[in-house]
DNA sequence: GCTTTAAGTCAACTTCTGTTGACTTTCAAG
DNA sequence: CTTGAAAGTCAACAGAAGTTGACTTAAAGC
């Protein structure tokens, strides 16, 4: 007597859902992307996307365990943070095959999504915040939320709303002063008071 | 013979749906918030919600229009922008009727649907970013792209995500440090090569 | 008092969504 | 050849959404 598991599939049709799953969600937001849209990437009946992964949600939560990113904290010094994550910000985008995206975007996407925005949150506070803090000296829950403040507009303003005087910029360029606006923030904790009135 | 407007409605409970679809939309995101939510609020019939505007989209776009801020540029000089931008930011953060938001929550609410999206980014270019462009001297584009990331960041850790080390950060010391890290963002344009490899 | 126009309601339609039960097909093991 | 589980399909449901046509109510204008 097997035991009848509510999710089926596991061979190869499936990694070709989920591959079709990253490429809609990075393209659109959770909400937006139907079951429907996949199903028909990958010529299969909405019924066996649906059932290859349980719910929607389960097939998000398996998009972004696709898209972890390991930030390799461990290995650098705080003066490198800065450039690290600048890097993972363009790393893709310097890629010919320019269907690719940072690992931001999907996060970024479904941000508003109510039911997958609880995910993100959870995803952007344990893979990037928590690693910045623990990198840096004082004041670091201000100054690790500033950095991502930063990431993640930008990753907006280039991705989602694709405004000309952000998808014009050189990357190489983009990224420079991402990491030194980022060095600045990371100095904030060094001095008493920055400029204040 | 008059002409039968498609849009009904000119009077007062008109005035009640609109201020309880800002305070909806302000809170939920533009395919999240239904216009029978607003008409439960305002309590009338949902068909009465929708013909007193037209459609949801022209909803969202008197909406955005009530949300219109004038950040002043031309009074003040490139120096006091930093701070006039970060103050528009926490300009109601510390109201004590603390169900107003800042002018960014509603527009940044909305970015991810695609039929409000095209709305909101322009309202960012044409209220925001323009304006900001004008102020400032070289790499305009890029310099005004990193002051609205750093703003729309911050606005989505804080409001959409509530991630809880935005959140608890004392209103008035954010402010500054947002204010300082415009400022930096505003030398860029000013050195040659920040810091490079 | 009748009439017109606006204000507001009611019920329904259409479209789209994730989900589910029941079915068929495939294919390897015994 | 038979069995049995996995792979995949089909049709339908239930819920919610924006929208629309037809109706009623209410208040002025003449």
């Amino acid at each position: 007597m097997r035991r009848k598991s509510v999710v089926r599939g596991e061979g190869a049709t499936r990694r070709e859902i989920l591959t079709a799953a990253i490429e809609r969600f990075a393209l659109a937001s959770y909400d937006d992307v139907g079951l429907r849209d996949i199903a028909t990437d990958v010529d299969v009946d909405v019924a066996y996307v649906h059932r290859s992964f349980g719910s929607k949600e389960q097939l998000f939560r398996e998009v972004l365990d696709t898209q972890r990113v390991d930030i390799g904290l461990s290995a650098i010094g705080e003066k490198a943070l800065a450039g690290r994550l600048a890097e993972i910000l363009f790393e893709r985008a310097h890629a010919r095959t320019s269907h690719e995206h940072d690992p931001l975007t999907i996060l970024v996407r479904s941000l508003a999504s109510p039911t997958a925005g609880r995910l993100v949150g959870e995803r952007l506070q344990d893979e990037y915040i928590e690693p910045i803090q623990q990198k840096i000296g004082e004041r670091t829950p201000l100054r690790a939320s500033m950095t991502m403040s930063l990431l993640i507009g930008f990753s907006i303003l280039r991705h989602h709303l694709q405004l000309p005087a952000v998808t014009e910029i050189d990357p190489a360029q983009a990224e420079a002063l991402i990491a030194s606006a980022i060095d600045e923030i990371m100095k904030f904790g060094k001095v008493e008071n920055p400029d204040q009135a």
